[in-house]
RNA sequence: GCACCCGUAGUUCAACGGAUAGAAUAGAGGAUUGCGGAUCCUUUGGUCCAAGUUCGAUUCUUGGCGGGUGCACCA
């Protein structure tokens, strides 16, 4: 007797593989399985007649059947004499349907079977095909000074989703964060604060004792006053770039200090007729990005995650710089109108700058000193990479430069990306100032759960309601950011998004709600399911249950999490329809369907809830 | 202009080359003297266009049309 239901796929699978071993022409044909959209048509189906048809006909010159669906009829009827032979009860029905599909349907037993396996665990098994393999996922990576915005946010709750998926199934997942806290963008906050304190008469000390969002709010309007500056007053745009070059230098001479590393640039030539103070920008700079980064913590433990490591670009450019130089002399770089780039062209691709004009780093050059510092602190097998689509073209090329220099590196690194999230009012913008935070949706979100706890009334205990809102607002953003595929724009209206209605976070939230009200109102219970004949409903249900693990491990070798939403959401459905359907602790249900109910219920309690945790969702008792 | 991604109900999204293209939402109509009505049931409505490959194309190829993103010293 096989497995019961360690991998039914596999397992059937394998069944039609030893049938086509004993038909003339198909021995080691590929099987194919696939279910069903329609249940009528049995739970897996394999197109293995159409697909080998022409094959057999050709290798055997008495081939005697005329049709696909002829030659269907000769396989199943090979599948069912294995499957007499093997005593298999996995299956009940074997049968050809439409042009040659052949159709199976699994046995009650064997779905009763699943069913009692599910609530016997804790959590349920998945294959972990990916034991031991220790992965290196990079996501978020908001900028130092600068807003955590919704973007932010998505490339969040994507990557704490792919680490959880990728870790199910048995990889060591390192979560990591790159951090841009060098740059223009960082010299324009720094020209802005230095402004603001000298408008406001105020000291960094007085900022530092306000709180930490305010705090950031305070960054957030300095660089406004910064990035307006650099486009309107050439003085400021100067005093600016001065700043950039400090703050480079600020991040090397700590370098310097910790390890002995000797400098790649010397800033101090750019700096020899600035009147700014080095040390003051120097102070303005590391409270700034303290600020910030504390900021950003604030954020990580709301959303759930946390970060196992952080990478800078302030240490990552000193590197990179080092390794341009070095394979410049080996001609992989190239000198362009007085920058080094990368002759991405003669790959079919572009030209990109690693180093320009000034002989300082650009993102791709400080991306290239990324990577062999992620291996030098954690031996990857493999390192993915999460960003926004928008940078596609340009991670093409870098991944072939780094082939170049470190093939064994590049070959291990994937990047992914995500859409981008629209906004009915058009693209998020910094500098018009109409960027919406990450905060600010989380706020709105709960804000409106609390709205419906008021309209609907709810459950909850008076210091319940606070914890038990945010819960439901993250489900709701985190489940509308993760429900559709990966590379398709995200549409962010708040109707849609924030709606608690249908497919939604909270529609799950509220299935599993009532799996676990149901559960203890009926008290305690002894399982002990006996085969009898299914209600439709009930059925339904079963026939998602078994799927999950295949359906986790499909989401983890996809990089697909919108498979998992999907699927819960499927399960709930059908759940709420049986529920509908089929009164469970009514004193006129037959004990024997009180029983098939309750079972039904706690795993899909179950399974919901671990579906959830995959996606980064808390589940919630009563709302 | 070139490159990449994407065109599916009014809207937001599914569909490993398979069967009658599924959901949600919006619209219309309904359901509980019962376990949570943030639920359930019924109904209206769709593959951008044109060729090609295939037993079979929303899916693959080519060409249009439409949208997004990117195209050297920002990240």
């Amino acid at each position: 007797m096989p497995s019961q239901d360690k991998n039914v796929t596999e397992h059937l699978q394998l069944l039609i593989s030893k049938a086509l071993n004993e038909i003339d022409g198909v021995a080691g044909f590929p099987v194919h399985l696939e279910h069903p959209s329609d249940s009528a048509n049995g739970d897996y189906s394999t197109n293995i007649a159409m697909t080998s048809f022409a094959a057999a006909k050709k290798a055997d010159p008495n081939f005697q059947f005329q049709t696909p669906r002829l030659w269907a009829e000769h396989i199943v009827s090979t599948i069912l004499k294995i499957k007499n032979q093997q005593n298999d009860e996995i299956i009940s029905e074997v049968k050809v349907a439409g042009s040659g599909f052949i159709n199976l349907t699994l046995s009650s037993s064997f779905l009763l079977n699943s069913l009692k396996r599910i609530n016997e665990q804790k959590t349920q098994d998945i294959h972990n095909f990916q034991k031991g393999k220790k992965i290196i996922v990079e996501f978020t990576d908001p900028n130092p000074f600068k807003e955590f915005h919704i973007g932010h946010l998505y490339s969040n709750s994507v990557g704490e989703t792919i680490c959880r998926l990728l870790a199910t199934t048995g990889a060591q997942v390192k979560r990591v964060c790159y951090q841009g806290d060098v740059g223009m963008h960082v010299a324009k906050s720094i020209w802005g604060i230095r402004q603001k304190l000298q408008q406001e008469k105020i000291t960094l000390q007085h900022i530092s004792e306000r709180s930490t969002s305010e705090r950031v709010k305070f960054l957030g309007q300095a660089y406004a006053l910064g990035a307006t500056a650099y486009e309107q007053d050439q003085n400021a745009q100067k005093e600016i770039k001065a700043m950039n070059f400090m703050c480079f230098r600020s991040a090397q001479d700590q370098l310097v200090e910790r390890e002995g590393w000797v400098p790649q640039i010397n800033y101090a030539q750019f700096l020899q007729d600035v009147e700014i103070s080095y040390q003051e920008v120097k102070e303005i700079y590391n409270t700034g990005r303290r600020w910030s980064l504390e900021y950003f913590e604030t954020m990580y433990h709301r959303l759930g995650m946390k970060f196992d490591d952080y990478y800078f670009e302030s240490l990552t450019a000193e590197f990179g710089v080092k390794i341009v130089q070095e394979y410049l002399q080996k001609g992989v770089f190239k000198e362009s109108q007085d920058a080094v780039i990368f002759p991405g062209s003669e790959y079919g691709l572009h030209d990109r700058v690693f180093i320009n004009s000034l002989g300082l780093p650009t993102y791709e050059c400080k991306e290239l000193g990324l990577a062999p510092e992620k291996y030098h602190r954690f031996p990857y097998d493999e390192s993915i990479i999460i960003t926004g689509k928008e940078i596609d073209e340009y991670f093409k090329v870098l991944i072939i430069a780094l082939k170049e220099i470190y093939p064994d590196l590049g070959n291990k690194t994937r990047h992914f990306s995500h859409g981008m999230v629209r906004l009915p009012e058009g693209k998020m913008s910094s500098r018009t100032g109409k960027v919406l935070t990450a905060e600010w949706l989380m706020d709105e979100a709960k804000q409106r759960v609390m709205n419906i706890f008021t309209e609907n009334g709810t459950q909850l205990s008076e210091d319940e309601i606070d914890a038990t809102a945010e819960k439901i607002g993250m489900a709701a953003i985190k489940y509308a950011l993760l429900k559709s595929n990966l590379g398709a724009d995200i549409s962010f209206s708040f109707n849609e998004s924030l709606s608690f209605q249908g497919n939604s976070g909270p529609y799950l939230q509220y299935t599993y709600a009532r799996c676990r009200s149901v559960l203890a109102k009926a008290g305690e219970y002894f399982p002990d399911l006996a085969t009898a004949e299914f209600e439709r409903e009930e059925l339904e249900v079963m026939r998602q249950l078994y799927q999950f693990s295949e359906v986790v491990e499909k989401a983890a070798r996809e990089f697909a999490p919108h498979r998992l939403c999907t699927y819960l959401f499927n399960l709930a459905q059908a759940y709420n329809a049986l529920y509908n359907a089929h009164s469970i602790l009514g004193d006129t249900v037959e004990p024997v369907k009180r029983l098939l109910r309750l079972e039904l219920t706690a795993a899909t309690a179950r399974i919901i809830q671990q579906g959830l945790d995959l996606l980064g969702i808390q589940t919630v008792e009563k709302m």
